[in-house]
DNA sequence: AACTGTCTTGAAACTCAGTTTCAAGTAACA
DNA sequence: TGTTACTTGAAACTGAGTTTCAAGACAGTT
């Protein structure tokens, strides 16, 4: 992802072990996998680089840990504006919310964060007594680059 | 929706018949379907609303309909947190966005309007040089009811 | 009002992401 | 080392959405 790690790597196996979780071999493949990605990575892309480590790990074992991380609140699931297909997108939950911005065009995403974005939860927290538990703000349009070429 | 319908009934038809766009019996339906809805449906309650009028309407002319709205940006496609499997719902894109807060006890779905928010795309658009099409922000949590209720 | 070209529809088959089931395997604790 | 409950893999399944293509129909023209 972009923004800087500064979590050591680790994190998410200390995080499930510290919650009484069972360790195995095939979770701690598929951590390693999620936390040490430089992109968002859908389920099938974290097969395959989980299978680089342990060629026998199968697709359920990956959908059933990242829903053991997604309940946990350790990784947030992202759409990116279904730009290709219905699949979902993966990323180590942030210290801080960050806004997921795809460019329709090229198809990179950006993250940004905002302080008007944090106010905007505290805004919702206290206007509507509403306890935030995952945000998601997702922007489809165009970057930077895409706007200024005016073709190809 | 919870907001206040102010525009005329036949303002989806007639903005594709003024796109050029041809009026057939099943896109009537489909857009009445979608235009008087008064909460989020997905795509196949749009389909049962719409064979009450027209039974032999088919799933795919839903679909293709739904795509051709979203093109034409006059509809916007909800996940509303994926709260009940991968299902995709609508609703008439409004004059001003707002954001989807999703109980994750009751399943309310609650919206809300906010100039911060405005606030934040505006910066998004002028910080980030990104031109924006479409945004999604989406919220999970727990509603006032529920926070104040101590069980089921 | 009939003609005609192009766009739209319906039905079936298909794709793809994700889930369920259940027997076999294994982590963790005694 | 043994036990037990939890986890895994493989196959079958589910459900949303898409593709294909022949038949149907909207809308502009004569």
């Amino acid at each position: 992802m972009p923004f800087p790690e500064t979590e050591v790597p680790g994190r998410l196996q200390a995080e499930l072990m510290s919650r009484g979780l069972r360790m195995t071999r095939q979770r701690r493949t598929i951590l390693s996998v999620v936390e040490t990605a430089k992109q968002h990575l859908d389920a099938s892309q974290i097969l395959r680089h989980a299978r680089k480590v342990d060629p026998q790990i199968d697709r359920v074992t990956v959908y059933r840990t990242l829903g053991l991380l997604k309940r946990h609140g350790l990784i947030d699931e992202l759409d990116l504006m279904h730009m290709q297909g219905e699949k979902h997108y993966y990323e180590r939950r942030p210290q801080r919310d960050h806004i997921h911005m795809a460019c329709l065009r090229c198809g990179k995403i950006i993250e940004f964060e905002s302080d008007l974005f944090d106010r905007l939860k505290g805004q919702i927290q206290r206007d509507c007594h509403f306890h935030i538990v995952v945000t998601r703000l997702e922007v489809g349009g165009y970057c930077a680059q895409c706007r200024s070429q005016s073709s190809s």
